[in-house]
DNA sequence: TTGAACATTGGAGTAAACTATAGGGTAACG
DNA sequence: CGTTACCCTATAGTTTACTCCAATGTTCAA
């Protein structure tokens, strides 16, 4: 016993089994046992396994991307530490970049608000653009 | 003088012509001027726009998203001070979400990457690794 | 034993944002 | 004039990450 089938491990890790018959079609987890019915069964392992592509896909790894994580997860003897490593911190200053410039669109929104009384008069003045720019 | 053709205006906005195409059909791009035999004459204002559009994008706005935040531009004769006021504060709120949305990102991102010391030794006791799947 | 709830496969559909192709016309250079 | 590089439209294809569907088989509780 201890064998999940593919409703039960959907539940656990918060994913449909739709999901993770494509994620096996990907290479991103192992085909797994199979009952004498053709039903697939799960261990444990499998449960993390799912757990990691989630979480890296909520920091917007692509399926890709998680692959080669997989691989260097896998590879271990010669994947070194320090290639996870980079490989998360290149993730690290994309997502900082991104964050950077959506200040200077909040910036530059809050401009507008602030700018605009907000009454009847016409709008020429409130431009995001013209904001982005001064 | 002073028009660019689409080819000009992929180049200055690192584009290419059947992306700034795609974006008129789209309604990002006003239908530019046509010289007499068709080709489609860009100003200005059609650079900061683009770039306007490509930063956004960077940024993983959707172009229906960036749509809503050049019609801020738009309907200038027509939209009264207030409602852009109210729209532009709508869309503040969504920008701060995002920007919320990405420091979490950011930070469980760190958290992983300052643990781990990405040193030579292979990617078994990789903490990152070892985190995501936690 | 029968019916609901689950599982299987193969394949199609979806949405967004491009990207490419076919089959033409046009512009600039030598 | 020729040729190369550019532009036009219309339409089809690509990528990512699912999501749904049909037709069929399995498990299990009442």
């Amino acid at each position: 016993m201890g064998y999940l089938k593919i409703g039960e491990l959907a539940q656990r890790t918060e994913t449909s089994a739709e999901t993770l018959r494509y994620y096996e079609v990907e290479g991103l987890l192992p085909a797994p046992r199979r009952s004498p019915s053709g039903y697939r069964l799960y261990t444990e392992p499998d449960v993390g396994r799912v757990h990691f592509i989630r979480r890296a896909r909520a920091m917007d790894f692509s399926l890709k991307e998680i692959g080669e994580l997989l691989s260097l997860q896998v590879e271990k003897e010669v994947a070194t530490c320090g290639e996870v490593k980079s490989f998360a911190e290149h993730k690290l200053a994309a997502i900082d970049k991104k964050i950077v410039e959506l200040e200077k669109m909040k910036a530059a929104l809050k401009q507008i608000t602030e700018a605009c009384a907000g009454g009847q008069e016409s709008a020429v003045h409130c431009t995001i653009l013209n904001a982005l720019e001064a």
